[in-house]
DNA sequence: TGCCCGATTAACT
DNA sequence: GTTAATCGGGCAA
């Protein structure tokens, strides 16, 4: 049987956690799926909204890990991320996709389209599939609604640059499922 | 107060 | 490949 998971999950190096969550399963409301791609963000990554210190939107990732920060993205999408790391290190891993596997027809009719592949392949996709929104952020990982369940055998993690970045656009902190057919976008093939 | 811009997506050409 | 939609945060003035 999969074990859920705890927020002492997270009080590690978001390096090491990000990784470790592809093949989890999420679950809000008992809707959701296998995580199939993250991002890591850090303090002191340039692209990262806690770079700049502390401020009402990012407080969440500045407090203990485990807990949800939640954001709007373009003034029109949400994206979810899980706090890493000791409180107060202000880190946090993007959940960019996830392969659906719990309420299909729930999903299908948040993101009005029948093709389970745009379901949550990207971190708006996720949110509205999953319907995460602002009242969830600040909320802790292992409580309701929210349900994560450890990964069930091996898997292999591919690395990359991360997606729609302006800066720090070259460091290779996106992970990703090989092979998964739900990515937001492909991995470039090692070389 | 005003201005610029983004960890995106869908609908274009 | 290109672009509109849409709005709060962050910073300059």
């Amino acid at each position: 049987m999969p074990r859920h998971l705890t927020r002492a999950f997270f009080k590690r190096s978001v390096h090491d956690v990000a990784p470790d969550l592809i093949g989890v399963v999420l679950l809000v409301n008992g809707v959701g799926g296998r995580i199939v791609e993250v991002e890591a963000y850090h303090h002191t990554d340039p692209a990262a909204h806690s770079y700049r210190g502390q401020t009402t939107r990012n407080a969440v990732m500045f407090g203990p890990p485990g807990f949800v920060y939640v954001y709007r993205s373009y003034g029109i999408h949400w994206c979810v991320n899980f706090v890493c790391e000791p409180a107060g290190s202000a880190s946090a891993v993007l959940i960019r996709a996830i392969e659906p596997t719990a309420g299909l027809p729930i999903m299908r009719r948040r993101r009005a389209t029948a093709d389970d592949r745009l379901l949550c392949s990207g971190p708006g996709r996720v949110c509205e599939a999953l319907r995460i929104t602002a009242a969830n952020n600040g909320m802790a990982l292992d409580a309701p609604p929210f349900e994560l369940f450890a990964r069930v055998g091996a898997v292999e993690v591919l690395t990359g640059p991360r997606i729609g970045l302006t800066k720090a656009v070259d460091l290779p902190w996106r992970y990703g499922l090989k092979g998964s057919r739900y990515l937001s976008k492909p991995f470039k093939p090692e070389a």
